[in-house]
This record gives C-alpha cells, sequence and structure tokens, in this order.
DNA sequence: ATTTTAGTTCCAAATATTGAAACCGTGTTT
DNA sequence: AAACACGGTTTCAATATTTGGAACTAAAAT
C-alpha cells in the first residue's frame, strides 16, 4: 500500500481546472483582464472564457462591466466565513492570543500551513504597532518566516520534502536562506531549540520569535509568534521564550480536545 | 432584453452543481457527515461522493479522517482575503470607519448585499480592535436590519423585487416587518428621511441606525450602521445622523474615486 | 481605410460526467 | 452467531458535457 501510484497525475477534471483559474485571478491582487489571464492559465481561449463566465455567474469572481476586469467575488468572503470558523485554529486560540497579547504587549500571529506557504489565520496587534504586512488570509513564504520554519520542522519527512519543492528561496534579506540543504540545516537547531527565530530573514528590521503548534500525536497544527520591531528585538523575545512555548501547549491541548483540523495531503 | 428568458435555470454544469455542495456544507456552520449531505443536496449518492472528493483534494474542503467530516478548508480563507480587499468596501472604508470609531464610540458596521442578504464586510467594536472573518462574511436578514433596509431602500425596482422574493420574513421580534407590503412602505419612509432605524426589528434591545452607501449614479454599494445597545439608544442614535450620512458619503466618494465595485447581476 | 488586438461564438469530435447497482466494512438487531 | 442495516466506496456502460480550433465581431491603433 505504499504510494507507488503510477499516476501522480490528479488533475480532477474540469472543477479542478476552473477553480485553478480562480487562484490565478486571485494571485494577481487587483483585477485582470481576461489577456492577462490567458497567457497564464494555459488553456485555450475559448475555455478559458468559458470558465471565467462560469465563475462569474458562480458569484465566484465579480466581472467590471465598465473596465472588462474579473476580481474574486463576494461568494468568497461568506465561503471563507464558515472555513475561518471550522477549519483554522483562530477560533481556539483567540483566548490564548488575547492573554498573550496582554502579557506581552507585542505583535502576534498565528498561522498554519496550507500548499507549502504560511497562511496567517489572526493576529494581536501592538500597542505600538509594527509596520508590516499581514492579517488573516494573507500569505507568506515559509522558509523564511519563524512560523513558517517552525512548522517545518515538525513535518514528517515526505511532507517535507514536498514543502521543500514550493519553496521560492527568494532572498529577500541578507540573512534569508535560500536554499534547501542550509534551510533543513536551520530545521534541524529548530528542533533541538523546541522554536524558531525569525531573525531579519524576510523583512528587514523585523525579528520574531515563533513556537510551533503540535498535535498530541506531534502533528503540525500550526505555529504561533511574537514579533518585535526594535533594533535589540532578539534580547527582549528571548525572555518571551518560555511564554510562547507554555501558549502554544495551551492551544494544541484546546483544539485536540475540540477536534484535529486535518492536515491537507500531501498529494 | 427584460428577463423574459425562456430558461430560468443556469445550473452552470459541473461546476455549479460542486460548488453548491461547498455552499450546503458551509451551511451547516460545523463539520458534516456525508450522510447528512446527502438528503440536502439532491444528488446521486456516487454523483455527491465525487463532488466531495474533488473539493477536498482541492483544498475547498477539508476531511477529518477520525471523524469522517467535511468541513470548508483552508484554501477559501486564502481566495477571500484577494476577495475581501478586492472586493469589497472595506479597505477603502476602513479610515473613515476608524474615524467613526473615534467620534462616536459605538459599535459599527459595514455591510454589502449579496445574493438578497446582507454581507458583513467590516466591523469595529466599541472595545476590541479589528477581527477580520470573526466578522466580516458573516451573513444576515437584510428586511430586519439597519443596513439591509438602508440597501433595499435604494436598489432599482428590478433588483429589489428579486431581493424581496428571498427574504425569509421570519419574525425574530415583535417588531419584525413580516411581509413585502409593510416592508415596501418602511422603505419609502427610509428613502424620505435618508437613512434606515433598525427599532429591535432583528434582536430584542438592539438597535441601530444604517446609512446607504451610494454610488454618484445612485447604484447601491454597500451601507453603514452604528448599533446601541442602551434602552435609551434611539435618542441617543439620532444625534449621530449627520455624522453617519457624511461619513457614508465620503466613503461612496471614495470607493468612486477609485472604482466601481460591480454589483452582482441580479440573476 | 486598413490592420491589429481583444473578446465572443460555433460546432463536431473527444472526453468526462453520470448514477444505478453492486460492493464492502462495521456495528446492530434478532 | 447469523442476519441485517447503515454508511461509505467502487464499477462501468450510456450519455451529456466539455473541448478548443477556427471563424467572427467590435473596438482600437496605425
Amino acid at each position: 500500500m505504499n504510494d507507488a501510484t503510477p499516476k501522480p497525475e490528479k488533475s480532477d477534471g474540469t472543477v479542478g481546472r476552473t477553480l485553478a483559474v480562480l487562484d490565478r485571478v486571485a494571485e494577481f491582487g487587483r483585477p485582470v483582464r481576461f489577456a492577462e489571464l490567458l497567457p497564464v492559465c494555459d488553456l485555450p481561449k475559448a475555455t478559458l472564457y468559458r470558465f471565467l463566465q462560469t465563475l462569474t455567474n458562480q458569484g465566484m469572481l465579480a466581472f467590471d462591466e465598465d473596465r472588462q476586469t474579473y476580481r474574486p467575488g463576494l461568494r468568497l468572503v461568506r465561503l471563507a466565513h464558515a472555513a475561518w470558523a471550522q477549519s483554522s485554529l483562530a477560533p481556539i486560540a483567540a483566548p490564548f492570543l488575547d492573554q498573550l497579547s496582554k502579557e506581552t504587549g507585542q505583535t502576534l500571529h498565528l498561522a498554519q500551513l496550507d500548499q507549502g506557504m504560511v497562511l496567517y489565520v489572526d493576529k494581536r496587534n501592538a500597542s505600538h504597532p509594527v509596520e508590516m504586512f499581514s492579517q488573516s488570509g494573507k500569505v507568506g513564504p515559509a522558509y523564511c518566516t519563524g512560523v513558517g520554519k517552525a512548522m517545518l520542522a515538525y513535518l514528517p519527512e515526505d511532507a517535507l520534502q514536498n514543502a521543500l519543492t514550493r519553496q521560492s528561496f527568494h532572498r529577500f534579506t541578507e540573512h534569508t536562506l535560500t536554499d534547501a540543504t542550509s534551510l533543513r540545516a536551520e530545521l534541524e537547531n529548530i528542533r533541538k531549540r523546541g522554536f524558531a527565530w525569525d531573525d531579519e530573514e524576510h523583512e528587514p528590521g523585523i525579528r520574531c520569535i515563533a513556537a510551533p503548534i503540535l498535535s498530541p500525536q506531534g502533528r503540525v497544527l500550526g505555529a504561533l509568534s511574537i514579533t518585535s520591531g526594535q533594533p535589540d528585538g532578539q534580547k527582549q523575545l528571548e525572555t518571551y521564550a518560555p511564554l510562547i512555548l507554555e501558549t502554544a501547549e495551551k492551544i494544541a491541548k484546546a483544539a485536540s480536545d475540540w477536534r484535529f483540523p486535518e492536515q491537507k495531503r500531501a498529494d
């Protein structure tokens, strides 16, 4: 029963292809025209056209008559509400984040892994707001963020392997780890230490400490981080280590008492 | 060009049917089993099964192995982030909401119309800071909420007609308007007044004042409300009338400067 | 006026979808 | 313990849908 599957293809028929188009549209981050989509979708003109029509009158996309552009539709917001409430750690973790926020006064992030990327599912702002992007639903790279590395470090080998192939290893700063080998070494350190650092690997001047949230069986459920924008951040953050680990532990406990969020199969 | 369309059905093929299943799952508001879905989906067993499989390995649903349940998947959260940022008024309205929140100290709601329902896209709490999908993405009835009525009041007749057929007219409180006729009368008052009241029509003890957000051409973009839980709420809220109208105006201006969010076609 | 670009429609061939029925575990009743 | 019911999964031939090359139209650029 080993996956000596002779069929690595899982294109999921029409539905899969149509949803892929939805992703393409979302990726643009702005309204797009048909002609811009065509080259990135790898579909015949007529087919793409039909898909866009379908998605539009399904409310998954909205079409701007005036500007002839497509953008993700409000139906997604409705659906995502349910997803966030049921499939994310956020509702469960909320009280613990509130608590930690009160205790530290720092910016907090709660993230989960999706398709090898970091998906932020909740956030607490510091009293002194730090300049950085991130909100629920926002995605970011795994290989150069605290939460990302914390999660990767505890992935089983096959899932890790899969996730690594999806990393771009783009150099954001001079501290960014830009290849799988050095990242693997770093992950080893994280496992020894029990938590991860992001030492300006993603954004200059931004450091954070991150702890994985693991199910009792050791499965990766998500990760939690505390961010600092201060130059002496590292030292300050270090003092939070016991606290963040403890909080991650509590969240894990609460999560497993209620449900086990199922990790996406490493297809 | 009137919809004397001989084909009121627009089933959108496989994709449409599959997405309908996604809605059914989301509606449950909790993880569902195959057998619970079967009766509400009106599909043959094998077909529903295949759809669920497809949605699951597309990440639109997540499947809990242990409990054998389906729930909306994280991919939706990612997609919705883009939708929220591009198709909702929220990003544009944010600074104005912040301002209004500071000035009034009250709970605010920003909503848009989706499928005849009120879709909340942003919120400001009296105390807490912003919570993303916890509130945005939530849906509510149009016929008995301030924001709902404010939007209905300015809809063109055909769209209103369509929206009215989608209202359940369930009696939530003794103040709820429970039929189209009395609602239409109320809408007339709202147009005269320029803003809407919700006088405990949805929840006992909860009142609000709401203003429509209209494009320069008079198209309904959304609505804004200030809520009060105080017994003397009405009187207090009345003093906010000029302020909320002014804020709605500003948001409308800002929105039309940047883009015209296209309203869902009244299919 | 002519050409190019962008978007839309056609339609026969190719393919994916369909769903009744059979099947398979697992737990429950007799 | 055998028989049964329940929930879920798989099969497969009939069928309806999707597919996409190409032709077409509208609008913009030359």
